[in-house]
DNA sequence: AGCACGCCGACT
DNA sequence: GTCGGCGTGCTC
């Protein structure tokens, strides 16, 4: 009989022993029983007998990873906090024999190819590129417009000259049509995209090209890392800085280092991309700057001091603008940013009675709820506290701003854009189809206005909300801003005369900054230096449970634990900045060091059940 | 993570 | 008497 250490996919658990009478390889991807249902699993090891009996694998079917993928997981899982079969669980296995078989197993599979570039690159540009082939790992540091994407289709080119594929990572968001079109027109079947929302038949194609080797390009968000591509060439991430690189559940990694950790492993290069590079990046690894663009003609930024959400002179702006048969759009920084409602008598507020945020206020449905846990209920006539009727809200979202907008400036074609109205990519594509065309005059919306699109016509953008992101208790804070608003204007300013309005009490800062984002670096680095990353290592741990006193107990018995290991800093430890969600108490402990195998040490020994660790932690809720 | 087991309160 | 709440513990 023959014994296997097998790690149950998406399964939090580690390695169970199952036997066979049959030998089986160490990746296969296999069937077993789990308390009387069948689970898929990964062969990682063969052991010896144990103690106790175990049952039979029920079935070894054809796909299985390979010694990389296998050895990317065993990173992620030791550095990320999760088990093996976590890590394996957002891969996908090499293999696809069956399916293939259905379908002709020609040869032709190369000949698609199109190798006539019409891709011209300027002289800049062939510079940039002969920078990126030099270095295992670089940063293209390209402002809005100067031609980044010219550059990474060029370089997929080549590989796909020498045979070799391209895994192409870009935002979430900015999976646009844009950028999908052109992909698909230059490359055509070459070039798949993955993403979660794949339906599928639509996964299933995607798969059959991977499998047969057709795909050349792999394009997509965090997971496209992970797919089973043989003779990996080069890997790209786009918009570098970008958060949504980092899983915000486990495994909570970051696909940007990730790509860095694969580079290395596969021995490829990786190119990171953005107009507003991470401090990170940007003080790692060498970078090539590409300024200018033909859209960054001399843009006019314009600060207003104010607290007024829609003040009058945004007012006047937006009405000037659609008076001129312009076109404008409206940033507001998270949709988190929503008009919560306060008794303008007595300042109550209201909170959700499960967390410890603001209830926000959906005028389509006419309630409050709370934008973490989801909980909603009606918007209430009067004050529970002191029974006026006077209730007003402290802050506006992109709601509030439409439906004032429209109030304020009547002959406006206004629309919403966030993940509330743009539900599908349909949609998405719809509403950019809608500007462009110039069907609507203001565009108001979030992060997802300001990622990846092109607006042709633009004149104006206004910006609020600011001095809340520069707020925030995250050490990332004025790089988030700042870069925020970076990507904004680049919105904007592909029109040959374009203005800027930003609503803050930072001008200065933004000011300074916000036309030399390579200046804000250089001094970010001094603030950053003995203090926070890339200089030091952060993992923040957290606890939460419905018993707030369990959750504090969890936390301080490893905080003492941790007290032991000279090599680890405790920053802090206490409640989260948002206390409560979903019903769950949370509390928190920020660790630091100058290595991050020191905190691997410390944690793993201090960790307890309710422990939940996040490694490199971009979000400090 | 799920899912069973088990121990105390409310009700046909 | 039973149903069912969720707190605790185990999974090869």
């Amino acid at each position: 009989m023959n014994y296997y250490n097998i790690a149950l996919l998406n399964s939090p658990l580690e390695l169970l022993t199952y036997q066979s009478r049959h030998t089986t390889l160490v990746g296969a991807k296999v069937s077993v029983a789990m308390r009387g249902k069948e689970v898929e699993g990964v062969v990682v090891a063969v052991c010896n007998e144990p103690s106790f009996e175990c049952l039979e694998i029920l079935e070894t079917g054809s796909f299985h990873y390979s010694p990389k993928q296998l050895e990317i997981a065993i990173f992620m899982a030791s550095y990320y906090f999760c088990s093996l079969g976590e890590a394996l669980g957002v891969m996908v296995a090499f293999g696809g024999g069956e399916i293939l078989n259905q379908v002709q197993n020609d040869d032709s599979r190369h000949s698609k190819l199109d190798l006539e570039s019409g891709i011209r690159l300027s002289d800049k540009q062939n510079e940039a590129l002969a920078f990126l082939k030099k270095h295992p790992v670089s940063v293209l540091f390209g402002d809005t417009g100067s031609g980044k994407t010219e550059i990474y289709m060029r370089y997929f080119e080549e590989m796909i000259a020498q045979k070799k594929r391209s895994i192409f990572l870009m935002p979430e968001i900015s999976l646009t049509p844009q950028m999908s079109k052109r992909l698909k027109l230059h490359f055509g079947d070459s070039v798949v995209f993955w993403h979660s929302k794949l339906s599928p038949s639509q996964k299933k194609k995607a798969l059959l090209s991977i499998y047969d080797g057709s795909a050349m390009i792999v394009a997509g968000p965090r997971s496209a890392l992970f797919l089973p591509l043989r003779d990996l060439g080069l890997i790209v991430v786009d918009e570098e800085h970008d958060d949504s690189y980092k899983s915000s559940s486990r495994p909570r990694y970051n696909a940007r280092d990730i790509a860095i950790y694969m580079g290395k492993l596969y021995d490829v290069p990786v190119v990171l991309g953005s107009a507003t590079p991470s401090l990170t990046s940007y003080v790692k690894f060498p970078y090539f700057r590409l300024k200018g663009g033909y859209f960054n003609a001399q843009k006019e930024f314009i600060y207003e001091r104010s607290v007024e959400s829609l003040s009058p002179l945004v007012v006047k702006h937006l009405q000037k603008s659609v008076e001129q048969k312009e076109q404008s759009i409206l940033f507001l920084p998270t949709r988190a940013n929503f008009k919560y409602l306060i008794c303008g008598d007595c300042g109550h507020t209201y909170k959700c009675v499960f967390c410890s945020v603001g209830m926000s206020v959906h005028q389509k449905t006419r309630s409050l709820k709370c934008h973490y846990c989801n909980f909603a209920q009606a918007i209430p006539q009067k004050c529970s506290e002191c029974g006026s009727e006077h209730l007003v809200s402290s802050r506006l979202g992109t709601a509030e701003a439409l439906k004032e907008v429209r109030e304020q400036i009547s002959d406006a074609r206004v629309e919403q854009f966030d993940r509330d109205t743009i539900t599908t990519a349909k949609k998405l594509e719809e509403m950019l189809e809608r500007f462009n065309a110039k069907e609507i005059d203001v565009l108001i919306g979030t992060q997802m206005l300001s990622k990846g699109h092109d607006y042709h016509g633009v004149a104006l953008a206004v910006v609020l909300g600011m001095d809340n992101m520069l707020g925030m208790s995250d050490y990332r804070a004025r790089e988030k801003a700042l870069s925020t608003l970076v990507q904004v204007a680049g919105r904007c300013g592909r029109k040959e005369s374009a203005k800027v309005l930003v609503q803050s009490f930072n001008e200065e800062f933004f000011k300074t900054f916000v036309q030399d984002y390579e200046a804000f670096l250089e001094e970010e680095k001094e603030y950053r230096k003995e203090l926070y990353p890339p200089y030091k290592k952060l993992c923040r741990v957290l606890f939460s449970h419905k018993n707030g006193v369990k959750a504090q107990e969890a936390m301080h018995e490893m905080a003492e634990c941790l007290r032991a290991f000279a090599g680890v800093e405790i920053v802090g430890f206490g409640k989260c900045g948002i206390e409560r969600v979903a019903d769950k108490y949370r509390f928190e402990i920020l660790l630091r060091s100058d290595k991050s195998t020191e905190i691997i040490k410390a944690v793993s020994v201090c960790k307890n059940a309710l422990a939940e660790i996040d490694m490199d932690p971009v979000e400090f809720n």
